[in-house]
DNA sequence: GGAACTACGT
């Protein structure tokens, strides 16, 4: 039937056509398949070879390449010789159309040629990496006998296109093997893979073959170079070449700008931009998007929004890379809406958004947990075919799951065509944080069985997951399964992610435990390890933990970070090392805004007054603004120090002259400040004449300053605010009850007591926490039974208070937060004192404690005697205050 | 055979 509808020629009339010899170089036997399905096609009688050429060129260019393939096996049949060109020709159509079966039917024909022309395999593996067959063409590739330089140029390329920039190296070396020397088209290819797997190595080996003379220079070769220093950070190398480099052209500026923006010098970066310019080299748009992407990385949204505009005057129009980096910087600020306005803008003059700016945007909606923006985001991913796209996909995912519509998250990731990593963990993440563990490792089982097992990512979202549930021992367990199921190390992250959660489950000292864990596994702690831990040591009787902290990270070099220097400072200061924090301080440079903040806190906490103002002078001469967390701080130390005028100046000033709003901590601290000298009136009507409603903690320092001068009726008209605000604090409804006796309101009083018993709510039971020997020991009025040497400390307590007595020159009524001491029920801090000084032959110099309520009067006054008695200094924080006890005088000046 | 510099996610 064929035969009847292709004409075959009856004799061959060129000698191209015919086997000139006997032996038929061109002959094959292949299949016949491709020809039963040309019916279509035609062949004139005794057409030329280039005739025949230009009908198969066009039955490629119509996409009709199976017949044409039909017609070289009629070609063949007949015993003709197919040219080299055709092959090419054939398979460069192959390439066009994608058509990768087509490419192996020619492959098969290739195969039973005797001698293959090098060009031709050189083409088939172009055409199955082109394809995306990289392994397909890898074997070609390995069994040709010869190879010449375009053979590896191809390989090499396709690898390159693959990014498998090892097996480029690789590659490379092996041709230099084979003798074969790479021209100045493949040499960019090599050094590409090179500064991508930061192989400086192969780089300076091929930068000195070029010098040489080995291999060719050119601008390329020269600005390849270049990059590869760039990449791995050899700036002062770069810089070199550079120099010497005698013809440049506007890439090797924009490598230049590219290796300091990578490194975080943008102010190198500007320089050298600048410089471009100075030099008569304009800027080009990849120059501009350099310098835009670093700015906005660098979180510098307003000085990259800037340069977008001022490229725009340059006659540069911002392409998709542009807006792109300019949207995700924004996004990674948090600036959301104008990430968003960006997008629309982007759209509105035209320029199409790709799959890494749709992925942006959603995670900028996920950041918010938009789900209105989402969507917006979600249908222009439909209306611009990008839903399929797995990054798009995945990035649905998050924003889904995050803005917390798992039924959407789950349903796009059922419809996705290809699933990796991302996805699975963003799923999975996304039952986690909703609290559907259960649901989580369903998919966790799933996607063990599935093409990309979990990753150590996916172990540590469990690990969370399980965590925030509350299922400390699942957590603990899947930690441990890391290694077992997943054949995956734990990270500093797995790590990281045990202690947040212990610590978020109020567990400080299993988190603590973990942290001993961690460094005794060898495993590094990182800043957020630091960060993270450091809190559950801020208190006096864990000053130890903070200096084990601290000189782990040191080690770790941490503190070069300013953020995990802050917070030392900070950390001194709240486990009683002022000294320390200051120490930290000084040793920082340059410092910001918080590290100057966390230090004037630390000494307002200690009551050190005067070096708070010092400081804060200090911090004016070296031209620093203060912040709203800085002028808190101040009126407290003015308060502090009794220095009402100058407290009320710095207030007026917060507005007037630094510009801040003023907030609630701001009139809290006025009402301190007035409160503690004695002003109350002042102080009630600064609050009834404040702009804004007061809250809680603004009554709270107005009720201290009642009780400690006595004012008994405005106490009650405070606490009666303060109740208003938090009608079931217990503390505030003890004190408020009190109030009333004193002030022979017995009914209301009697009716507090009641409301109390109503609710089955009691007063917190008083307990303390001393460190002695690495042991902290915890002390609980009523609770004799655990009191270790319970006669010896109670006689010697007895001989104390009868010291204490002949001392105390005031002990009329008072509001207290704990219940008064009686026969049998001693205050938990004041076992702590005895405890701490009765257990050792030797006077401790310092004893620390930390104390769940407020310290009442009498143990106050005790706790001053023994400093002055025993000259012993007592660090005691309770509820409400750092007391520093020292020579018979607290820190606090008798007033909290 | 066909090159150098730019944006993204758990």
């Amino acid at each position: 039937m064929e035969k009847n509808l292709i004409i075959l020629p009856s004799k061959p009339w060129h000698p191209l056509l015919i086997p000139s010899h006997s032996s038929t170089q061109l002959e094959w036997h292949g299949s016949t398949r491709a020809l039963a399905n040309s019916n279509s096609v035609s062949m004139t009688q005794r057409s030329h070879p280039k005739l025949v050429d230009t009908q198969l060129n066009q039955l490629c260019a119509n996409g009709s390449l199976s017949e044409a393939v039909a017609i070289l096996d009629s070609l063949a049949q007949q015993g003709s010789k197919v040219r080299p060109i055709t092959f090419m020709n054939l398979l460069q159509a192959c390439i066009d159309k994608d058509c990768i079966l087509v490419g192996r039917e020619l492959h098969t024909r290739i195969g039973l040629v005797r001698k293959v022309n090098p060009f031709v395999e050189t083409k088939l593996v172009s055409m199955y990496a082109k394809c995306g067959h990289l392994d397909e063409a890898r074997k070609v590739f390995d069994e040709m006998r010869e190879r010449n330089l375009f053979t590896w140029s191809a390989m090499i390329g396709a690898c390159s296109r693959d990014l498998k920039w090892e097996e480029v190296v690789e590659l490379f070396y092996d041709m230099m093997q084979h003798g074969v020397l790479p021209d100045d088209f493949l040499l960019p290819k090599v050094l590409k893979a090179c500064g991508k797997f930061r192989d400086i190595e192969t780089g300076r080996l091929i930068h000195s073959l070029v010098i040489r003379g080995g291999m060719c220079s050119s601008l390329h070769v020269n600005n390849s170079i270049l990059a590869v220093y760039a990449k791995c950070g050899e700036m002062s190398c770069a810089e070199k070449i550079f120099r010497r480099m005698d013809e440049r052209n506007c890439v090797s500026w924009n490598v230049i700008i590219t290796g300091y923006c990578q490194r975080g010098e943008i102010e190198q970066a500007q320089k050298y931009f600048d410089a471009m310019q100075e030099e008569g080299m304009e800027p080009g748009l990849v120059t501009w998007n350099i310098l835009i992407a670093s700015y906005s990385q660098l979180g510098h949204c307003d000085i990259a929004m800037d340069l977008m505009r001022k490229m725009e005057s340059f006659g540069i129009t911002p392409d998709v890379y542009t807006w792109t980096s300019m949207i995700s910087g924004f996004t990674q600020k948090g600036r959301i809406n104008e990430a968003f306005d960006l997008l629309r803008d982007m759209l509105i003059v035209g320029v199409e958004p790709n799959s890494i700016t749709i992925a942006s945007a959603a995670s900028a909606c996920a950041s918010v947990k938009s789900l209105s923006m989402g969507s917006e985001i979600h249908s222009i991913a439909v209306k611009t075919s990008m839903v399929d796209d797995i990054l798009i996909g995945n990035s649905l995912i998050d924003m889904y799951a995050k803005g917390g519509d798992l039924e959407a998250a789950q349903s796009i990731f059922d419809v996705m065509l290809e699933r990796d990593v991302y996805s699975w963990n963003s799923i999975i993440g996304g039952y986690c944080q909703a609290g559907f563990c259960g649901k989580a490792h369903e998919l966790f089982m799933k996607m063990q069985e599935s093409d990309s097992p979990p990753n150590v990512v996916t172990w540590n979202v469990m690990i969370t997951g399980f965590m925030q549930n509350g299922d400390e021992d699942e957590a603990l367990n899947l930690f441990l399964r890391i290694e077992k199921d997943g054949k995956i190390k734990p990270n500093v992250a797995s790590w990281n992610s045990l202690i947040s959660g212990f610590l978020q489950n109020r567990q400080k000292d299993k988190a603590l435990q973990i942290f001993r864990q961690m460094q005794f596994s060898n495993m590094a702690p990182n800043l957020v390890t630091v960060l993270t831990i450091l809190p559950a040591c801020t208190n006096l009787v864990a000053a130890k933990k903070v200096k084990e902290i601290h000189c782990c990270a040191t080690r770790r070099n941490l503190v070069s970070e300013l953020s995990v220097s802050n917070t030392f400072i900070d950390s001194y200061a709240k486990s009683g090392n002022i000294m320390y924090s200051r120490k930290v301080f000084d040793g920082l440079s340059p410092k910001d805004i918080i590290s100057w903040n966390s230090l004037l806190s630390g000494y307002v906490l200690h009551g050190c007054s005067e070096s708070a103002l010092d400081l804060f002078d200090q911090m004016r001469k070296d031209g620093l603004h203060p912040s709203r967390v800085t002028l808190t701080s101040i009126i407290s130390a003015y308060s502090h120090a009794e220095m009402v005028d100058e407290g009320k100046h710095a207030f007026s000033n917060i507005s007037e002259e630094y510009q801040i709003r003023l907030d609630l901590e701001h009139y809290s601290a006025m009402v301190y400040l007035l409160g503690r000298s004695g002003k109350l009136a002042k102080a009630l009507e600064f609050i009834q004449n404040m702009p804004v409603e007061p809250n809680s903690s603004v009554w709270a320092a107005l009720l201290t300053a009642c009780r400690i001068h006595k004012n008994f009726g405005m106490a009650i008209f405070a606490g009666e605010h303060m109740l208003e605000l938090d009608p079931e604090n217990i503390i505030t409804q003890h004190l408020l009850s009190q109030a009333y006796s004193v002030c022979g309101k017995s009914w209301e009083a009697q009716k507090m007591t009641k409301l109390e018993k109503e609710k089955f709510v009691k007063m917190p039971v008083g307990q303390s926490w001393i460190e002695m020997n690495n042991m902290v020991h915890t002390f609980v009025v009523g609770d004799d039974q655990s009191i270790p040497y319970l006669d010896k400390i109670h006689s010697w307590l007895k001989r104390v208070g009868e010291n204490v007595k002949a001392h105390i020159s005031d002990n009329g009524l008072r509001i207290e937060e704990e219940e008064k001491e009686n026969i049998g029920s001693v205050h938990s801090e004041k076992l702590a004192f005895a405890f701490g000084l009765i257990d050792f032959h030797h006077t401790p110099q310092i004893l620390r404690i930390v104390k769940n309520l407020r310290m009442c009067r009498d143990c106050h006054d005790t706790a001053k005697y023994i400093s002055l008695a025993y000259g012993c200094e007592i660090y005691l924080s309770d509820s409400n205050c750092l007391h520093h006890f020292k020579d018979g005088h607290c820190s606090c000046r008798d007033y909290w």
